[in-house]
DNA sequence: TAGTTTATCTATAGTACTATAGAAAAATCC
DNA sequence: GGATTTTTCTATAGTACTATAGATAAACTA
């Protein structure tokens, strides 16, 4: 008679279906949170979006912020991932640099609400989620200077390079093209990351008129 | 008996003293959107700042929104001054590219609240007003881009280079840096922008490596 | 198909927030 | 110092939003 799966919940299967129906819900949430901000944002803006009642989420989710959370974290999911799939693949730094800007474009465009949320929301957070999130976001920016440091290490990248620096400043560069990245009329991702990579590897001048 | 400056105020002077206080204010309430985010903030926590009720602050202000408009204002001007002032020196394509990526950085600096108020908020003003900022905003992009392509026509970059994106990619790099420069411990703004120049102009890679 | 579980609905308590009205106090003027 | 103007205050109307409680409906199980 009593069932013992969870100690407390009063009646919540974790069935394929609910979780199925969790992550259309998630999806709602990533996409008002993405076009009105999380505080900009209501309930029944996300429930108008599945034509369900505001109040039908909540056998869902405990909270709006826990509903956040779960957005945030597939987010920068998204990013890490990328990231790391980087690093287990041969190559030298400059190959590995373009790559890293490559594959962290990817999420961008496949998962641009998640992503957006995760950039301009995340603040919100309450504080532990906050922390967890953020420490995914420092594995990335650990990724992309330990690729710039191995590069300076080897002799193929600029010896007086402050890598920390310089992944800050490749990350807000790729980062900032999901604010104006346009899937259906703009560059694809792929032209982007190749501009990009050009312009961190070898920059923007003419290499007759160095000096 | 009737004065006639305004049409419709009723008793709303504009001496220098209101413009200051409607200045301190404007100062909380850039504060406190840099911090909570539009939607995150109520006008209650701008009065408290400020040590005044919350209805003291619409004797200044017909709205919150107004507000926003205005914090966002005092951001984008800092930006479009900074990089009209560059224009206005002379110099190489490089220098003037050096130039706008130091001066964009000031503001930054000296304006923090007000900055990243119209980098993060701006989306959430109402159309006409964000049409009006927008403006101002594109016409730094336009400079930047200006200013690359003056480069490419004469020479001293590359000629391949997509001018567009790459003055995404510097804006892009220079902004993020509002989301972790710190004005006390970390590298000071000139430290920064001499190192993003040196990536711009010329990548990371050393030179005896290229191919 | 009766019983049980899962999902959604109606209704609302409780709270918070913006903006307005009008009184009071403070500053300024003559 | 009395009148006038400027600023801030108290009080609140009106609205919106989160989250909970409990009632139904739909789906599943035996």
């Amino acid at each position: 008679m009593a069932k013992r799966k969870s100690k407390t919940a009063k009646h919540e299967p974790s069935s394929a279906t609910r979780q199925r129906r969790r992550a259309e819900i998630i999806d709602a949430a990533a996409h008002i949170f993405a076009r009105r901000g999380f505080h900009g944002a209501s309930t029944q803006d996300i429930a108008d979006v599945l034509g369900v009642r505001q109040a039908s989420l909540y056998y869902y989710f405990p909270s709006k912020e826990v509903a956040l959370e779960m957005v945030c974290a597939r987010g920068v999911e998204g990013f890490v991932e990328a990231a790391i799939s980087v690093t287990e693949t041969p190559g030298t730094a400059a190959q590995k640099t373009a790559g890293l800007i490559q594959s962290h474009l990817n999420p961008l465009r496949d998962r641009r609400d998640y992503v957006n949320v995760f950039l301009n929301e995340r603040r919100h957070l309450p504080t532990e989620s906050r922390r967890r999130i953020g420490r995914h976001s420092r594995a990335v920016e650990k990724i992309f200077q330990d690729v710039l440091r191995a590069g300076v290490e080897d002799g193929e990248f600029r010896a007086d390079l402050d890598t920390r620096l310089a992944a800050l400043a490749i990350l807000g560069m790729v980062n900032a093209v999901a604010a104006w990245y346009d899937k259906e009329r703009g560059a694809p991702v792929e032209r982007i990351a190749q501009e990009f990579a050009a312009l961190v590897l070898d920059g923007i001048r003419k290499k007759s008129s160095r000096r």
